[in-house]
DNA sequence: TATCCTTACGGAATTCGTAAGCATG
DNA sequence: CATGCTTACGAATTCCGTAAGGATA
């Protein structure tokens, strides 16, 4: 048993059981890859992929507690090499943070900036996509941190902290009929067409819910992943806009906000790591400083617990 | 990075840094164990151990932290194994268990023949010692489960089980005056030189316990780690023995017994096992026969958690 | 001085990539 | 027939044990 046989078998399920690619990922030839996993198998004797003829199609029924196992034998490999990092006292390395748009866009770059003063040797990855995504980047140890508001309290594998909360914003053009209507109320915000965030992003969940609370059905015209385009179109005057407060920068031209946290349930934007992965201390930094509120000692214990307590 | 520079840093901690001593247990040379420990050193670029001169003297500050996370690396390499081993089919193995006298002579004798008939080709190790003892084997994988009535329960590192309850018994050779106090005080039993178990042994604490509350001081004249040694001794009449319930087998010749459950507290006698280890499919038939209150799913559930929930 | 670790060296075993062969969809 | 896995083989590397050297208590 060795580590190569162990990544090879874990890269191919990753990647589709396509032993070729897997090759490709780890440096190295396709029939080296092939004898790895035959050779764990052997030693084990256990087979770990379902075959049909010569191809690799899934895994097998034991193929998948294995999996799970080796999983965990390599988070540990990796955070050994981590850890090792931070005692040597390697400032270098590499923070990969899985994001949405609004939070890579609005609120990540102040924190992002004073880091890599602090830092100036590591490597950051802003990896943006959608909340499920960003659980699973994760969870499989592609990404160290990720950050949204929705989607990460969910899994077991994670560890999730709160770390600020925020309301929503509408947005009209300059002169729009709404700006009058003080205080804002639901049933006006409901008479015109809105534009907001795709399900699932970044507090939508909220505004469905305060609509239907209110037996109210908005006409909703327009979704989308990414805080600026939402504006953009109001700009175009397609309708009103329901966005993140973080996202107003008082520089949007024409467009005029309206604070609406009394209209739609708080959000709060939390931060996840994986349970039982080493973080560097750099990133341990990255993370006091989005979070303040967070105690490095606090999120040191946390981690020690490698699996979520029980329900 | 490899398996053996990990075996041949945790044998080292293990054996007090005499690579001679590790390269033994490791079935290799000296010189071998010291280049293995050096190029992982290299590798990670850390000093993992402390030495005076040539000699290993102890661990380094980063190297305590490093050890820890080559341990569960460890685990997760034997679970790989004997997840494997089940998955087989195999039905040949070993399991070691680690236990005190009390239990190893009076209550694993049935669960032990039945599980060997259940079991033909898996060897039993039984490892009798003290409960502190106990749970370091288990804790170092060295046992697969202990079983003891005290010290099982303060290691974050084991998740343990209770099993079943018992009380002690006084022991008394025939015609002794106790015997015709009915029903037994205390305040009688203190009057009379007393044979019972080591601290720290099978239910010793909670005698002391009751002796303390009653505000009683009792001679203990002899303490064993050992219910037939203690009733050897009050045989040769040196005393009044207090002993586990389950040491009364009836064949004791010339003694008799008088249940003292109303005098000392209950004991509960658990079962451990070392947390985020994968048991053997036969180690939970082991575990369900020894306790059949338990559930075997709800022993793998309880296992999935690598670290006890924080305080 | 006895114990214990390191260095040096050479043979053996393993590893790995290229090239060819064969099954699958 | 194009993609994908296996087998075969040879070169290069790595591994490991023996023997000798040097430090420590």
């Amino acid at each position: 048993m060795n580590f190569q046989q162990l990544r090879s078998v874990r890269e191919a399920a990753r990647r589709g059981f396509n032993l070729t690619e897997v090759a490709q990922v780890l440096f190295t030839s396709q029939p080296g890859v092939s004898r790895q996993i035959r050779d764990l198998e052997e030693e084990l004797g256990v087979d770990i992929f379902e075959r049909h003829g010569k191809r690799l199609t899934g895994l097998s029924e034991p193929g998948k507690g294995i999996l799970q196992i080796i999983e965990k034998l390599l988070v540990q490999a990796e955070n050994l090499q981590r850890a090792s990092q931070d005692f040597a006292g390697k400032t270098s390395g590499a923070l990969t943070i899985a994001t949405t748009h609004t939070q890579a866009r609005y609120v990540l770059p102040q924190v992002v900036q004073s880091f890599r003063r602090s830092f100036p040797d590591v490597r950051i990855a802003l990896q943006q996509s959608a909340p499920e995504h960003i659980a699973e980047w994760v969870i499989s140890g592609k990404a160290d941190i990720g950050i949204a508001t929705e989607g990460l309290r969910e899994f077991g594998e994670l560890l999730s902290f709160p770390c600020y909360r925020w309301s929503h914003v509408v947005v009209a053009p300059q002169g729009h009929p709404l700006l009058k209507q003080t205080p804002l109320r639901l049933e006006d915000l409901a008479q015109w067409p809105l534009i907001t965030y795709d399900s699932g992003f970044t507090g939508r969940g909220h505004i469905d819910e305060a609509f239907a609370a209110a037996g109210l059905k908005p006409d909703i015209v327009l979704t989308a992943m990414d805080s600026d385009v939402i504006q953009q179109y109001v700009q175009l005057e397609m309708g009103v806009g329901i966005v993140a407060s973080m996202a107003i920068t008082q520089k949007e031209g024409s467009l005029r906000a309206i604070e609406a946290g009394h209209l739609f349930a708080p959000n709060v934007t939390r931060l996840a790591v994986r349970r039982g992965a080493w973080l560097r201390s750099y990133a341990l930094d990255f993370i006091c400083e989005f979070a303040p509120t967070l105690e490095r000692s606090a999120i040191i214990t946390a981690l020690q617990q490698d699996q979520a307590p029980a329900a």
